[in-house]
DNA sequence: CCCTGTGTACTATCTTCCTAGTACAAGCGA
DNA sequence: TCGCTTGTACTAGGAAGATAGTACACAGGG
């Protein structure tokens, strides 16, 4: 499957950090490797409906981290890595992830209160952390 | 304990948005509820160091989803409610998001991976959903 | 060479968010 | 009544995000 973005126009955070934030999971998780290539800003920005300076601003941000490097006439395609930890160890803790999230959905959580418990938790401990 | 907020500039997340997001969730997971007091504007303001007019736009639009009254000269109280998620059933998630995050810890992941691995696992759940 | 598709640059405009500063109305207690 | 605290309203301005439209440089294929 090619790389496909999502946007959620409710979180309030903007639409170039969206992106950027995507393609760093993207790299962080292993759906994306070196040499891959990132759909068009052009593609981007008619299927999410948006300007394609603003899918511009993303890609020239990703540059920028030394992510992926703009080849003209052709695309832009991933040339770097933020991969430090083995994708066996990701593939365990997502799965363990989706286990725990399997019994919110039982407990009859729906996706806010899902996020809000996440978000709860990770604030609480972000908060113990900085005592 | 009083609530207390926090803020994360980095999310991109609009200040005001944050303070609401922060208010629903105490609701949502029984931190808050009909008749708690929430700080005042101007404590609010200056704790963390916003602009009092950043704190009444997050209080009005609080007010205006009917889950807080404002009283002249004592403060904004909570007078609504969400769907709560039973105090056990929270405490038993938590308990195991916690031990989940304990292990992702271990593995060596930071702030930063913990919350994008988060994000990928709810974004595949929620791409799934749609389709 | 010419055409196409790619990323990029530029200006201009609009909206939202945030800030600053000031002022006002309502409730409480001495 | 007076003084304090509370929420609220208002104007003004700066900064960031997003859009629209146009134009240019580069690479590849015919």
């Amino acid at each position: 499957m090619v790389f496909a973005f999502r946007l959620d126009a409710r979180s309030g955070v903007p639409t170039y950090l969206q992106l950027v934030d995507q393609v760093r999971r993207g790299l962080l998780l292993g759906y994306l490797h070196d040499g891959d290539q990132l759909p068009t800003v052009r593609e981007v920005a008619a299927a999410l409906v948006v300007n394609p300076n603003t899918v511009a601003k993303a890609y020239r941000e990703l540059e920028r981290a030394g992510l992926v490097t703009p080849r003209a006439g052709q695309g832009t395609f991933v040339t770097g890595s933020v991969d430090q930890v083995p994708a066996v160890t990701y593939a365990r803790l997502a799965r363990g992830l989706r286990t725990w999230l399997r019994g919110a959905r039982d407990a009859g959580l729906d996706d806010e209160q899902v996020r809000a418990l996440v978000a709860t938790v990770l604030d609480d401990q972000a908060r113990a952390g900085a005592a």
